[in-house]
DNA sequence: CTGAAAGCGCTAACAC
DNA sequence: GTGTTAGCGCTTTCAG
């Protein structure tokens, strides 16, 4: 059933059906109804290939995410699936793992598809920053379509990111156990990521400015896996330890299973503290203090702007957020 | 650039220049490395919209489910994307909600789209069952093009059901419980969807089996968010209560906070079982002994016969798993 | 207000 | 092996 067939049965010519269906006010009422009439009763669909062949825009946007079974980025891809949709947007989604190499793969791939605007999630699209060359690929893109990366942000035309400050949200963080005493701050991460390493920025940054030494064995790399952080840990965690920064929730889950193997008790001995306040903190016993980022930033994103850029107008380049330390038992309240 | 530009620069017709893009075998290598060279030079990539007008299928397959941002739906999309991706299918993911029509409208509008399967994540889309015939939309939809369900199963042409027999787990679940001597075993749950009958109905077959009365009271509905359950069983949980069965970990992990707040310690004086087997079961303190059903259920999945379907031959039209009882601390081991 | 007709860029018969 | 050409189904001038 095509735009022929229903302009034959509804006894007009497909230029009016089309008008029709793009509800056109060129068409008279009385020809709009007669012609709907007929779609309705057979059920029509525009092709929208055909459409697109046309248009040159099938209406879709593209997502590109490390790995959407993690529970931080499927909130990222909930939230721009859930938004462009409402305005009619259908979205590609495509996981692309952590190799730069794929990353540009999957950019390339998606872009192919003619998408309307990209969606990147995730700081590790920026790798090593803004400037890195590495990330020409974002410019590249950007030349076809608006770019938005999800906490992260490349210098360049046509690019926006929300992103959280991740070196501030840390400084925060570490404040707080410094605050409560702690002179041993294990600082835990497992990636190298561009946004690990402001996270390692702040932990120094909050050392210095209260006068504690940055001690290189305090810089604790573990393998991913609550199971294989505790066990790391229970290998060689430097006694002398009395409170983590964890660059995730998981790590500082491991952390916890750590003390708790250990006869540590937390918070008494020792602080914790996570990062992105995700369910795992919530599940922890005791619950672990977080740092908020993805939400928060999610929250400052103006669909709204983004949706102008799609139309015309243009969004902030670059929007800040500050990350919020929820407080939680792994360290005094 | 299209393919005219292409044929033009490389001096030969667009068949050609469409027949190396197609890498037909009937162009000579010769022609082949010249076409191939211009097309880099300018780095071409043929229009898939055009394409698909042509061809009637852009090789993409639809995703919906109820919510990506939750993990166990994440799991599954993220199998699905993965492995239709290494076939070269790009995948268009909507995520609909928990509200039958809104369902079927996501599925509408998926087809619209013309995709070349359908997947739907999670047990939600069956309703009350494989013969509901709420489902039609499914059936409606598989005169389309094949519908593969994940964790779920309807009958019908073309239809194909990937699923965890939820019955048979929990009862795997509870006889554990019973074997530990738990004589009030709580369900506790928070929707109403097929997949948490069946649930129930294993419940209630163990105590049969076991020759335990069925008590009305013991059917405990939360609120989800492991903070509402805790809050909930707070308020309602009957004292006799010495051992939980949870729908899912969240519920599980609500329940643990539960007990630690009145003081009633795990698994000494109750036992708890979760299901999904999420990072939540193993965050928590005692780590949650949960049934591993996805995942389980995922690996089942033929994706070759899959493939193979989308190329002609048929899958299975139902494939059953039985899940796995994870055992961790929260139970007696 | 409505219709005729020219694309949009590609594939696949069909010729040569 | 390669070229010609007729669609694929829709949008959009341009006439009327």
């Amino acid at each position: 059933m095509n735009i022929y067939d229903i302009a034959k049965l509804a006894g007009v010519s497909i230029a009016t059906v089309s008008r029709v269906v793009n509800d056109s006010p060129l068409v008279s009422e009385k020809t709009k109804a007669k012609v709907r009439k007929v779609m309705e009763e057979n059920n029509y669909t525009p092709n929208v290939f055909a459409r697109g062949l046309g248009l040159g825009t099938m209406k879709t946007i593209g997502i590109v995410c490390p790995d959407v079974a993690d529970a931080y980025m499927a909130q990222g891809v909930a939230f721009i699936e859930r938004n462009l949709r409402e305005s009619g947007y259908d979205c590609i989604l495509q996981c692309s793992g952590k190799n730069p190499e794929d990353a540009k793969a999957a950019v390339t791939n998606i872009l192919n598809k003619k998408i309307d605007a990209l969606f990147l999630i995730g700081s590790f699209y920026m790798f090593n920053g803004d400037n890195d060359p590495n990330t020409d690929y974002i410019r590249e893109a950007a030349k076809n379509v608006p770019v938005f990366l999800i906490n992260g942000y490349v210098e360049g035309q046509n690019i926006y990111g929300a992103l959280c400050d991740d070196k501030a949200a840390v400084e925060q963080a570490v404040n707080l156990l410094i605050s409560e005493g702690r002179k041993h701050i294990l600082f835990l991460y497992n990636t190298d990521s561009h946004s690990s390493r402001l996270k390692r920025e702040g932990y120094i940054e909050a050392l210095n400015a209260a006068g504690l030494p940055v001690d290189e064995n305090l810089f604790f790399f573990a393998r991913p896996g609550i199971e294989d952080v505790k066990r790391d840990l229970l290998m060689t965690c430097p006694k002398e330890v009395d409170g983590i920064f964890a660059t995730n929730d998981r790590l500082a889950a491991g952390a916890l299973k750590y003390a708790r193997e250990t006869g540590i008790s937390v918070p008494e001995d020792l602080s914790i503290i996570g990062y992105d306040n995700s369910e795992i903190a919530i599940s922890c016993e005791p619950e672990l203090t977080s740092v908020d980022s993805m939400c928060e930033t999610l929250c400052r994103i103006n669909i709204d702007s983004l949706l102008g850029l799609l139309h015309g107008s243009v969004p902030d380049a670059k929007t800040y957020t500050k990350g919020i330390l929820v407080r939680r038992a792994s360290t005094k309240l």
